[in-house]
DNA sequence: GTCTATAGCTTGATAGAC
DNA sequence: GTCTATCAAGCTATAGAC
C-alpha cells in the first residue's frame, strides 16, 4: 500500500479495466455510497438494510448487488473511498516534523499530523462528517466484516508509533502503542459527535463544535503523551 | 436516582412486587442475560437475533418475550444489571478525594475514581469483561435504543465534571466537559479489548493486559487534564 | 447494464394448549 | 408461568426479460 500524493484513485472494485462507467451510472454509484455512508454511521452495518439504502438513494434494490457485489462490498467501498485521502494528508504532516525541534512542539505536531486532517475534512462536507462518525464507531468494534477498517489504517498506526519512537526514544513499546491508542480514542471522541457534551451542559457546549473540541483535544493528548513518557 | 451503597437492587423490570420468581426461573433469567451480554458486546444489538441468544443460552425462543418483554427489554436489562454496581464504587472513591491535597495527586485520584472500578470488575469475571466491551461500543453510538446508556451514566458524568471544577476551578465549562469526555474515551479504549495493540506489535503487547494498559492510561489522562487546564 | 419480480430464508413476536 | 407451533413482515440475493 502506497501513500504518495497521487495514489488515491477513485474507488474501483474490480480488477479489470473498465473503460468508462457512464456518467449517469457514476452519479448513481456516488449517491449510493453517500447514502450508505450516512446510514451505516447512524445505525451500524447490521442496523441498515439494502432496501433502506436504495430507497433513500432513489435507486433500485438490485443496484447494490449489480454495482458492489452485495451489501458487504458496498460497505467496503464506503470505507475505502475516503481512507486514503486522510492518510496522504497525515503522512505529509508527519514528514514535515523536524526531529530537532523542542519536544513539546514536536509532540504537538505529531498529534496534529494525525488529527488536523480529520478536522479539515469535518469542515469540508457533511459526507465527511458522516464518514468520521462511521470510523469512530468502528474503532470500538472487533467483529467480522468491520475489521477491514484495521487493514486500511494499520500502515498509519505503524508509522505514527515508529515516529513517536524517534521523538521520545526512552518510551517502551507498550507506552508508544498506548500513546497512539489513546490519541486515536480522543480524536474519535471529538468527531463521533454523539451529543454527549450537549446533554451534559444543557447545550451550552456542543459536540458539533469540532474546532474548539479539537483544540482542547490536541492540548490534552500532547500533555498526556509527554506525561506518560516522563 | 440514588447511589448509596445498598441501592443496587437486582434487576426487576416490572413495577409490581413479584413475590418470588422461582429459583429455577431466576437461573434461566441470568443465563439469558449473560448470553445476551456476550453476544451484544461481540456483534452489536442489530447483529444478534433473539434466536441466537435463546439457543446459546439453552432457553426457548419465547422466553425473551415472556421474561423481558422483547429484545429491547432484554437489552435494557443487560445494561442496567451492572451499571449501578460500577457507579457506587466510583462515587465512594470520588467522595474520598481530599480537595486539600496537591493537584497532581488529586487529579490522579479523580481519574482512578472513574477507572479503577472498571479495572477491578474486568479482573473479576468474563461476564464483566463482556459488559465493559459492550459499554465501550455503545460510547461511540448515538442511535435510538442504545442511547439509554446515557441515562444510566449521566449522573456519573455530572458529578465527575462538577468535582473537576472543585479541583481545578479555573477551567471553563468546555474544558471540564472535554476532560471528562477524553477520560471516558481513553478508559473505554483500554477495556474494549479489540486486539489493536496485538495486531500492531505482533502480540508483543496485548489489549487484554488491562492492568498495564490501565496504568499507562491513568498517567496519560492525569497529565492530559492538567496540561489542558494549564 | 438496467430493471422487475420473486425466491428462499430469517426475523421478532404471539396465539393458544397445558 | 411454560412451551410449541406458527405468523406476517422483512431480509439479501438472484433469475431472467429487455
Amino acid at each position: 500500500m502506497s501513500f504518495s500524493p497521487g495514489s488515491c484513485s477513485p474507488v474501483v472494485s474490480d480488477t479489470t479495466a473498465t473503460p468508462s462507467p457512464s456518467p449517469k451510472a457514476q452519479a448513481a454509484r456516488e449517491r449510493l455510497l453517500d447514502t450508505a455512508e450516512r446510514l451505516f454511521a447512524e445505525h451500524g452495518f447490521n442496523g441498515v438494510s439494502v432496501r433502506d439504502i436504495t430507497q433513500q438513494a432513489g435507486s433500485r434494490l438490485a443496484d447494490v448487488n449489480d454495482h458492489f457485489g452485495g451489501k458487504e462490498g458496498l460497505f467496503k467501498d464506503v470505507i475505502a473511498r475516503r481512507a486514503c485521502l486522510i492518510n496522504v494528508d497525515r503522512f505529509a504532516r508527519l514528514d514535515a516534523i523536524l526531529v530537532g525541534q523542542p519536544k513539546p512542539e514536536a509532540v504537538r505536531a505529531w498529534v496534529e499530523a494525525f488529527s488536523v486532517p480529520l478536522l479539515m475534512r469535518a469542515q469540508e462536507s457533511e459526507g465527511w462528517r458522516h464518514y468520521l462518525r462511521l470510523i469512530a464507531r468502528l474503532s470500538t468494534t472487533r467483529s467480522g466484516v468491520l475489521m477491514l477498517v484495521a487493514d486500511q489504517f494499520n500502515p498509519v498506526a505503524l508509522r505514527f508509533v515508529a515516529h513517536l519512537g524517534l521523538l521520545l526514544p526512552h518510551m517502551d513499546a507498550r507506552q508508544r502503542l498506548n500513546a497512539y491508542q489513546f490519541m486515536v480514542a480522543c480524536a474519535m471522541a471529538v468527531f463521533v459527535d454523539n451529543f454527549r457534551l450537549d446533554t451534559l451542559s444543557d447545550s451550552a457546549v456542543r459536540s458539533s463544535d469540532f474546532e474548539a473540541n479539537h483544540a482542547n483535544m490536541v492540548r490534552f493528548v500532547a500533555h498526556g503523551v509527554l506525561g506518560m513518557a516522563a
